[in-house]
DNA sequence: TAGAAACCCTGACGCTGCGGCAAGGTCAAG
DNA sequence: CTTGACCTTGCCGCAGCGTCAGGGTTTCTA
């Protein structure tokens, strides 16, 4: 047989087999005068074992491991592997599945395909032109992709969302778009808003460790007008003490308990 | 931010960041002076758009034509595609899982893992140190994996295993290993073996189309003695005249009909 | 008997989605 | 002043072949 032959028998094409070859896993038949490869029936059976193994789903490295002990002992355990492996993928892949039944199961936001919990909560926002409550939905989707989306999270934003007062507070800030940083407004607007940010969102995220935060808090203020982002300020800076000070507190109560 | 922070921050590595950029995928933002890239909130807003799309399964590629036209409208076509093509995939997944399950369920023949068809039809055959068998068998096993393997064919190859004379013509062939081309034990069993391929192995195999065949059948008389390969000669000659006498008489009905 | 079609050869690049390394420059802290 | 942790560009590597490029050979056909 020539080197098409072979391949047609088996059902792979000519270059696999010289690929075959190449690796070491098929050896190099004899040749003709004029340099064709010659095969025999033993390569056909040797080019068949190769291609059953890896159709399997081995890797071709894996299919020279078994076929070099052809104890048949190995090859038990490669496959029992194998088969762990092939379910971990097919787990993934219906995961994956299920995700996209849920994006596309609900209408889309034009945010993208988000978590079902953040399309609820987009959802949840009072309608507006407010370009500062697009720059929130914004931020939430960055929160939903960092994945540190935590139950109790939602929850608050939710409260704080569906709070009377949210679009009053939006149309503040808006109209600080053009203001100076040191607007008459910037300062009791930044009191209201965290008179808003309730110890309900300051319980839901106590951890964040740092280090992402530094950078993102500065490109946050940088996106906002001087106005705003003094208000942004002042807000950070103000939680950040309310923050220390129930810290503080709890670990007075620990040491005294 | 810097790029290992917006990196972290939606949960790539930096690495990953840059190779968007390198597609195209992510416009380069801004530089420092001293070269390092900023980011703004709309970047890492675009960032994880990118990788909620390509967590989805979306190839770098296909996140780039979602973005491109950013109608929404391709994006409920791309992922419909792509359920269907995870579909596949999972029911592929599946297929190799239930084969794997199929081998490792039965002993494994020396052969390697064959379809439990022809598994059966191997432990069908008797057991015997005949050389000839040996081969006859891995003939078997290539046949299996070219998956020409219709029902028919492992039905009628089952009686003609289970068939007593079976052994004795093995050893008949086994007999001739060290004979000359012309032994005189060459044209009786030649008519012997010819007697029994009867007319249901001849039925069960009617689809050759040939290429291939040409090149193997050359390879499986090499693969014997030259009296076996005479016998074999023999053979095939008679099937393929029987062969010839069955279509003419066939065609001849039909032009008749 | 010539020309075309169909094979064969070697060698090398392409694809996916980055990881890893090399060989630096920059910056904050100890 | 020196670490150490960042950042920069650029290139190789991965799996399993597909697909040229740039030849030669064989075989069918006109």
């Amino acid at each position: 047989m020539r080197i098409g032959e072979i391949a047609a028998l088996v059902g792979v094409t000519s270059r696999a087999v010289r690929h075959y070859h190449h690796l070491g896993l098929l050896p190099e038949p004899q040749r003709l005068s004029n340099g064709y490869r010659v095969y025999s029936v033993r390569d056909a059976v040797l080019l068949a074992r190769i291609r059953r193994l890896s159709e399997l789903g081995l890797s071709l490295d894996e299919v020279r491991d078994v076929l070099a002990d052809d104890a048949g002992r190995e090859l038990v355990e490669v496959l029992a592997e194998l088969d762990a492996d092939l379910a971990r993928q097919e787990e993934q892949i219906r995961a994956r599945r299920r995700r996209l039944a849920e994006l596309t199961a609900g209408t889309m936001p034009p945010e993208g395909p988000v978590s079902p919990t953040l399309a609820r909560l987009l959802r949840a926002m009072p309608e507006t032109d407010s370009v500062v409550a697009a720059k929130d939905r914004e931020l939430l989707t960055l929160l939903d992709v960092a994945g540190g989306g935590e139950e109790a999270i939602y929850d608050a934003l939710h409260s704080l969302i569906e709070s009377p007062d949210v679009l009053a507070l939006y149309e503040r800030l808006d109209d600080l778009a053009d203001a100076a940083p040191d607007d008459p407004r910037v300062g009791p607007l930044a009191t209201d808003l965290v008179g808003l940010l309730s110890d309900a969102v300051l319980d839901a995220m106590p951890e964040q460790d740092g280090p992402p935060l530094e950078g993102i808090g500065d490109a946050i203020l940088a996106d906002l007008a001087p106005a705003q982002a003094e208000v942004g300020r002042r807000v950070m800076e103000a939680l950040v003490e309310k923050q220390r000070l129930r810290t503080q507190m709890k670990t007075d109560g620990e040491e005294s308990g």
